[in-house]
DNA sequence: TTAGTATTAGACTTTTTAGTCTAGTGAAAG
DNA sequence: CTTTCACTAGACTAAAAAGTCTAATACTAA
C-alpha cells in the first residue's frame, strides 16, 4: 500500500514536531519539509493544520501511549508487582523520561483553549484511568488490597502524579528521579496490601 | 509613580494572556490591546516579546506562586497540619484549580525548547523544592516524622504530584478532585509520623 | 490503450506575526 | 520659559503563518 505513504510520513513528522515544540509553535511548513511532502498532498489528506494534528493524536499519539503505559496484570505477578514492573519499564524509556508524556503535554497546552482537542484527549484519559482503576479493583477482589482503597481516586492520583513527574523540565528529569519519585506511589499502594 | 504605569499594565496583561494561551499562542498585539498601551511603549520598556515574558515571569508569575504555594509551618500547627491547611487553601483557590499552575504550564511548554526560560523557571522550582524539603526536615528534627523519610525526594514528589493534579484538563479539575487526590499525599506523609 | 480518479507540485494569496521608525507629547529641571 | 528626555503614538516593514489554486502526473480499472 504505497498509496498511504505521504499520509503516514505526514503523521510521523507531525508527531515529532508537536512532541518537541507543542501545537502552537509547530508550523505546517516545517512538517512538510521534515516529511518531504508537498503542501498539496497535505491539504489533500487533511483539511487543516488542526485536522492533521487531531489525526496524528489518534493514529500516532494514542498508540504510543499504549506502548508507554501498560497497565495490565503481568503473568505470575501480583497487581502491586505489575505496577512496579510498569514503572521500572517507564524509567528505562528514554524519550518518555526526556520529553515527558506527549498526551499530557498536549492536554496542558490545548485542553483549556480548544474543546475538540480537550474532548479527544479526555477520551484517552478516561480509558487509561479506567484501566488503572480496574487493575486496582482486581487487586481488591483478589484480596491483595484492602477494601478501604478508593481505587477510582487512587487511579486518578497515579495518573496525575506520573504525568507530573514525567513532564517536569528535562533538566530535572532522569531515570533515577523517576524511580525515586514513583516509589512513593508504590509505597502508598503498599499501605493497602493485605499480608 | 505614574511613570511605570504602562509597564505595569503590560506585565498584567502579559500574565493573563500567557496564563490562558501559553507563550507561543500569545501575540504582542493582543497584549497591547488588552493593556491599552501602544507598541512604542512596549518596545521602549522591553526589547522583545521574550524579554517581556521573562520580566512578567519574575515580576508577576513568581509572586503569584508565593501566593498559591505557602509552605511554612503554620502557627500552633504541626508540619503535617500545615501541609493539610495549605492544600485546603489551594483547593479553594479558583484560578489555580481552573487554570492550573502557571509556572508548571510554562515549564511544560518552554523548558524543553528555551534554555533562558528553563533556567529561570528551574530557579523557582529549586526554591520551592527547598522550602518544602526544609519544612519536612523540620518535622524530622522535631520528632514529628521518622528519620526514614527521604525529605528531599518526598518534597520533589509532592511538587510533581501537585502540579500534575492542578494542570490536568479543566474538565477534569475541581476543588473536590484536588482534595481527593492530594489526600493521598497527606496519607503518604502520615506514614512517617511518630505518635 | 485509455478514461477517470487520486495524488503531487509549488507558486500564490491573505493574514498575522514580531519588530522598526520617526514624529510628537508632556512633565520636570534649569 | 525653555530645554531636555522619557515616553507615546501608530503607521510601516519584513518574515512567516495557514491555506488556496491550477496544472501536471501517476495510478487503476475497463
Amino acid at each position: 500500500m504505497k498509496k498511504q505513504s505521504a499520509r503516514q510520513l505526514l503523521l510521523d513528522a507531525t508527531f515529532e514536531e508537536v512532541y518537541t515544540y507543542g501545537y502552537a509553535a509547530t508550523s505546517v511548513d516545517r512538517i512538510l519539509k521534515k516529511a518531504s511532502v508537498p503542501k498539496g498532498s497535505m491539504y489533500h489528506y487533511f483539511g487543516s493544520k488542526k485536522a492533521l494534528v487531531l489525526a496524528m493524536v489518534e493514529e500516532r499519539l494514542f498508540p504510543k501511549m499504549d506502548e508507554f503505559f501498560h497497565f495490565e496484570k503481568h503473568k505470575g505477578c501480583t497487581v502491586y508487582e505489575s505496577f512496579r514492573n510498569t514503572f521500572a519499564a517507564m524509567s528505562r524509556n528514554r524519550p518518555l523520561i526526556e520529553h515527558g508524556c506527549p498526551l499530557y503535554r498536549l492536554m496542558v497546552e490545548l485542553s483549556p483553549v480548544d474543546k475538540d482537542f480537550d474532548k479527544l484527549l479526555i477520551e484517552k484519559y478516561n480509558q487509561m484511568h479506567k484501566g488503572i482503576a480496574m487493575l486496582l479493583k482486581q487487586g481488591i477482589d483478589e484480596k491483595e488490597f484492602d477494601e478501604s482503597l478508593d481505587y477510582l481516586a487512587f487511579a486518578a492520583f497515579m495518573l496525575s502524579s506520573v504525568w507530573g513527574i514525567l513532564s517536569l523540565s528535562p533538566s530535572l528529569s532522569s531515570p533515577k528521579v523517576f524511580i525515586s519519585q514513583s516509589r512513593f506511589l508504590l509505597d502508598e499502594l503498599n499501605r493497602y496490601r493485605i499480608y
